[in-house]
RNA sequence: UGGGGGAUAGUUUAAUUGGCAGAACGGGUGACUCUGGAUCACUUAGUCGGGGUUCGAAUCCCUGUCCCCCAGCCA
């Protein structure tokens, strides 16, 4: 845990934390959760709440909780109460933050009067295919619908009767005037308001138009007073539209939207489609169904609000897409777990044990801790120890393979919290199957060592007499594949799923104590997993419990092993094949850009025989002659640096690296300095006067200031320092608050060297020669 | 093939914004153990490819490749 840290876990707290500094928003913060209320949360949901909760708690702000209720056909009041029990589940209160968009529906419709009224929205009363029409294709621009230059007037009219009920559904639709021809497909006049007359579960039936979700959310952001709208990846080009409105209809400081990347899971679904059609279909037992990735699945599952928070907490929040291997969730789970889960014992496929020297009347009622020595609480149960047990089947096996270290004929092993006792006989049935044991206890073995040799395993046990039936579900990944979503032509994910995802064992027995114990305690059954009562179907008579997860297993593992290195490989080999393949057809990048220089040049002579000349006269490389070459204003800007300064190579290098970047895409003609006196300021660097970092420093505030870079080096003292011994006496101080590095490097960590240069770099403000420095410094940490 | 995003060990994610490529999970090895659990130690392995700038590049410039999103009156 880096609770302390001092710095931003992620990138949007990166930017949340710039903006309290900065006062944007006068330190304030404001998240939401935007729920739509026409299904249940899932672990996907968890994330993001865990985000927009997390980030409101650890700056002292506030996250709302906002039902994005704008689509009146499919959400319902059933769905906000089990969100709002959801979240309060995972541990959050947002206190009396709870919203509705359907209570701004007022608020929307004002500002959607006030769109009209500056001329930037229309109704349309094109049909809905008409619409998709006009919109055209992602590579060709949209037409213009003839009833997008209707009067004010007119719109607001007509706006004002969609509102009274004078439509039928889809007459009329009001859009916002944007940019038909605009490159973002929904920048193309999009949909604000529909006409829906459908009952909404909370105005009922007071409207009969609907905004949509690109016009309500924003606004919703803005009349909460959001600071910091987060959602997934797949609205990023949405946030052209958010930012438009919002500059047309509220002041500033306004809300600004960020994206993060949605969390996928491995061996699981996450859409509310899919999650809806296993429900509906019966391929699982409901939104709980403990196999379900749904926050009551997991909950009913036995997982803690805890372990998912963690959970969402070692994920990490960024910007690519990517997939959690499920061990990693196992893992947060056990985890969790292992702290909070009393140790008892279960055995889930009994098989019976006959202790043929122990008393046939006689029951010891053994000391059993919960806890194992390594986790620091206290506490334990009596087990009853009888002539009768049960043991599991798998910890028996009459051939055992090497490095087998339960029960098998002869051998001994430990009872756990009991004594250790020896196979002597196997009983079978007519079919051949082992259907019980005859053991041999040795009572020197209770709380001590056997003497004299070494007992490794120690099994699990019930008396035969003492212990509860139980069922017990086993539950298990619920897709085969790490990724259904990724289907193969003719099937879907649905073909995809795990058949043993559950299994159910009747027969199971476990130990007396358990009886007493609250219904929601979650055990650890030792050797197996960890479980906990199912909160639906387990009854005191009649005990049911479900597992949680089930214990890492590096005896099964080692079983497993060599099939799932045959799996990397036959993986590996299907990538390799899949390689060569993707490489094989370049595509053609028509209007890349260095197409675009190629063509200026076969265009325009002047460029072609200026690019000849660079490269043959000037001794350019093809490369940088070719960046100068694209169009006349980079050229001209060069050829009047060199006319100042006749240092073509360097000129060029400054040009096309550091130049540009400052550029990125705008026009060299918009620079705030002249080529003249960028070709003073390569000057200034190649006759060693400032180092190549100051001349950047210095580039950049050219650009910002428009100052001369004489100016720039005078006044913030950018002169390169070779004073050898100034600079020696530099070092001596930097290797001096570095023992340990020093060390490190003469001890042969070389790479440390850029360590030292950049201490001795930061402590002269970037004035030193680097070169020098280099050489100073191999020369000191030599010595 | 228009636009918008993205690419760091097997996986997820960091890197003082140009200065030691670090962590977690997984894998491996060993120690310990009355749970083949837990714990501990050690270990494995990475900057998408190709050029360039720089004393120094995951980071800047050029170029190529791959992946995701957008043509609902869903959100």
């Amino acid at each position: 845990m880096s609770e302390s840290s001092d710095k931003p876990r992620d990138f949007i707290r990166e930017i949340v934390a710039r903006d309290v500094e900065a006062g944007t928003y006068g330190g304030r913060v404001a998240t939401r959760f935007p729920p739509e209320p026409n299904g249940y949360l899932h672990i996907g949901h968890a994330k993001s709440i865990c985000l927009n909760f997390g980030i409101a708690e650890e700056f002292g702000g506030v996250c709302h909780l906002r039902f994005d209720d704008t689509n009146p056909t499919t959400e319902s009041l059933e769905y906000v109460e089990a969100i709002k029990e959801a979240v309060h589940w995972l541990g959050y209160d947002w206190g009396e933050h709870l919203y509705f968009a359907s209570d701004y529906f007022e608020q929307l419709y004002e500002f959607a009067e006030a769109l009209i009224r500056q001329g930037l929205a229309y109704v349309d009363s094109l049909s809905e295919e008409e619409i998709r029409e006009y919109r055209g294709a992602v590579t060709e621009p949209g037409r213009e619908s003839p009833y997008r230059n209707r009067s004010v007037e007119e719109n607001l009219d007509l706006f004002r009767r969609m509102r009274a009920g004078e439509f039928k559904d889809g007459e009329h639709v009001l859009r916002a005037k944007i940019d038909m021809a605009s490159p973002n497909m929904l920048m193309r006049d999009p949909i604000l308001y529909r006409i829906r007359h459908a009952h909404h579960y909370r105005t009922g039936d007071a409207w009969c138009i609907y905004p949509m979700y690109d016009f309500a959310h924003p606004l919703s952001d803005a009349i909460e007073n959001i600071t910091h709208s987060i959602c997934t990846l797949e609205f990023e080009n949405n946030r052209a539209i958010y930012d438009w409105l919002l500059d047309h209809l509220v002041q500033p400081p306004r809300p600004h939207q960020y994206e993060f990347a949605r969390l996928e899971l491995d061996y699981t679904v996450m859409s509310k489609r899919k999650l809806l059609q296993l429900v509906e279909e019966g391929l699982v037992s409901g939104w709980d169904d403990p196999r379900m990735p749904t926050l009551m699945g997991m909950r009913r599952r036995g997982i803690t609000p805890d372990a998912i928070r963690r959970f969402c907490d070692i994920i990490g929040v960024a910007k690519t897409n990517s997939r959690v291997k499920y061990e990693l969730f196992e893992h947060t789970v056990r985890d969790d777990l292992n702290y909070r889960s009393p140790r008892v014992m279960c055995v889930l496929r009994p098989l019976r044990v006959v202790i043929t020297n122990y008393p046939e009347d006689q029951t010891e009622w053994l000391d059993a801790p919960y806890w194992p020595r390594d986790i620091p609480k206290e506490g334990s149960r009596k087990v009853p120890f009888e002539r009768v047990i049960y043991i599991e089947r798998d910890d028996f096996m009459e051939n055992p393979p090497k490095k087998y270290y339960r029960l098998s004929p002869g051998r001994e092993v430990r009872l756990r919290h009991s004594y250790v006792i020896r196979c002597d006989e196997v009983i079978k049935n007519d079919a051949g199957e082992v259907v019980e044991l005859r053991c041999t206890y040795d009572p020197e073995t209770l709380n001590a060592q056997p003497k004299g040799r070494k007992v490794k395993g120690t099994i699990h046990w019930v008396s035969a007499a003492h212990s509860i039936p139980v069922e017990v579900r086993l539950y298990d990944r619920l897709f085969l594949k790490a990724n259904p979503d990724d289907v193969e032509e003719g099937k879907t994910f649905k073909d995809y799923l795990n058949p043993h995802s559950l299994v159910v064992i009747r027969g199971a027995r476990i130990e007396p104590s358990v009886a007493r114990d609250p219904a929601d305690t979650r055990y650890q059954f030792e050797r197996q997993g960890y479980f906990i009562q199912d909160s639906v179907d387990s009854r005191p008579d009649a005990l049911v419990f479900n597992r949680i997860v089930a214990l890492r297993d590096s005896w099964s593992k080692e079983q497993r092993a060599r099939t799932r290195e045959q799996e990397v490989r036959s993986q590996k080999q299907e990538a390799r094949r899949e390689e060569p393949g993707a490489s094989k057809e370049p595509r053609a990048t028509d209007e890349g850009r260095s197409r675009a220089r190629e063509l200026a040049r076969a265009q325009n002579p002047a460029l072609a025989a200026a690019y000849h000349r660079y490269v043959n006269e000037l001794n350019l490389s093809e490369q940088d002659a070719d960046l100068l070459t694209g169009d006349e204003a980079t050229m001209r800007f060069f050829e009047a640096a060199i006319a100042a300064h006749d240092h073509p190579v360097s000129v060029a290098r400054w040009m096309n690296n550091a130049l540009q970047r400052l550029l990125k895409d705008a026009p060299i003609d918009s620079l705030a300095f002249g080529p003249h006196a960028f070709a003073r300021l390569v000057a200034l660097v190649d006759e060693g006067v400032i180092s190549a970092n100051a001349g950047k420093e210095t580039l950049n505030e050219m650009a910002r200031t428009g100052a001369s870079p004489e100016e720039i080096v005078d006044a913030r003292g950018l002169r390169q320092i070779s004073d050898e011994a100034a600079l020696r006496e530099t070092i001596a101080e930097v290797l001096a608050a570095h023992p340990d590095k020093v060390a490190a490097y003469r001890g042969g960590k070389t790479g440390l060297l850029g360590f030292f240069v950049g201490q001795v770099m930061r402590s002269t403000q970037g004035k030193a020669n680097p070169r020098l420095v280099n050489d100073l410094l191999k020369e000191a940490l030599a010595g």
